[in-house]
DNA sequence: TAAATAAACAACATTTTGTTTATTATCTTT
DNA sequence: AAAGATAATAAACAAAATGTTGTTTATTTA
């Protein structure tokens, strides 16, 4: 199935925004293919056709936000110091969040927090344990790289999705900074 | 259905080891309640008479684990200071992954990591925040205590699923040691 | 512009689910 | 240990959901 072919943008697409809306108000569990159809306006066959289930329907639009995420942090790999790099990943995951709003807020009404987390920990923990390894602070601890990486990540990532039901409650910059400041320094 | 016939006992619990059987080798959404009343060696209808659907026995194993846990937190109320209740904290977490390590590796093998944390997050986060409020590290910090709740939880939640993956490679007590560490202290 | 390609479709076939029934086996209570 | 109670079973069914098929329609491309 050539992947540029007008007709299939168009019938992807539709089916993302159909699963996106479903979403906003039942659970992914009792959408049924045939309601995702009746939502897109696309045949069922069809919609086999391009997918095996509605599983992989949303396995593949998470997939496009984590290679949105990848392509993001990938292009931007300027920072001078660890806790620079660190800042930088956070803010760069704040503003995909941001960015995606309406997609992560509809998962997030009506299921599990799970298909949240999922999305970012492989993404973001790739490299991370590398760069532990050349920071002082993480050296000093004498502790694994990998709970290191864990701990943090979890966090950071945990106040990430607090941050999707509570959007208004706090503006990025906002957040940022208390997690910057959450996160400690490296030692001098 | 009167709960403690032993009968009742016995097809509950049939069921529940057949689920954690065959999330041994499937993902939770290819299993049918066929494949579940088969491996327990237990009639269809008899599935029916007790649960709605495949979703809402998971949904009872989970309560189940979470109500353990609830009992032990509360059963283990005795602390001075923030700082050993954090780590009390903790200690009962560790130990219930270890006592319930079959269960959650089973769910943790073939799922998304989403249905593990869905069970710690909501049971530890309620009374933290306002443990927050009496701590006087968290109040210098000047950060918004749901904040810091969600930061450390997330922190601690995500080493715990780490380590249902790594059960050997490290133990209870140096895990706990390497949390507390990454936990700061109060201020004097 | 006509042939080739590939997507969209409607109709059919299969699987899975969820209920109901009468019957059998097991537990509880006395 | 027997009587009464109730859970578990087997079988049969309807309904829903899934998956497959040939055909039609739209689009590339040569």
């Amino acid at each position: 199935m050539k992947k540029n072919d007008l007709r299939v943008i168009k019938t992807k697409k539709a089916l993302y925004d159909a699963l996106r809306n479903l979403m906003k108000e039942k659970t992914f569990e009792e959408i049924k293919v045939s309601d995702i159809c009746d939502e897109a306006l696309i045949n069922r066959s069809t919609f086999y056709a391009h997918f095996e289930d509605k599983y992989s329907l949303l396995e593949s639009m998470i997939n496009d936000l984590k290679q949105d995420l990848i392509k993001e942090l990938d292009n931007n790999r300027n920072y001078s110091n660890t806790k620079e790099y660190y800042i930088e990943i956070i803010r760069l995951y704040l503003d995909h969040i941001e960015n995606n709003k309406d997609t992560y807020l509809s998962i997030a009404i009506n299921n599990r927090n799970s298909i949240l987390t999922d999305i970012i920990y492989d993404v973001i923990d790739k490299d991370i344990v590398s760069k532990l390894n050349n920071d002082e602070y993480a050296n000093k601890l004498n502790i694994p790289k990998d709970i290191i990486s864990k701990f943090f990540l979890g966090a950071v990532v945990n106040v990430g999705i607090y941050w999707i039901y509570n959007m208004n409650k706090y503006s990025k910059e906002e957040l940022l900074n208390y997690l910057i400041k959450l996160i400690p320094d490296e030692v001098n």
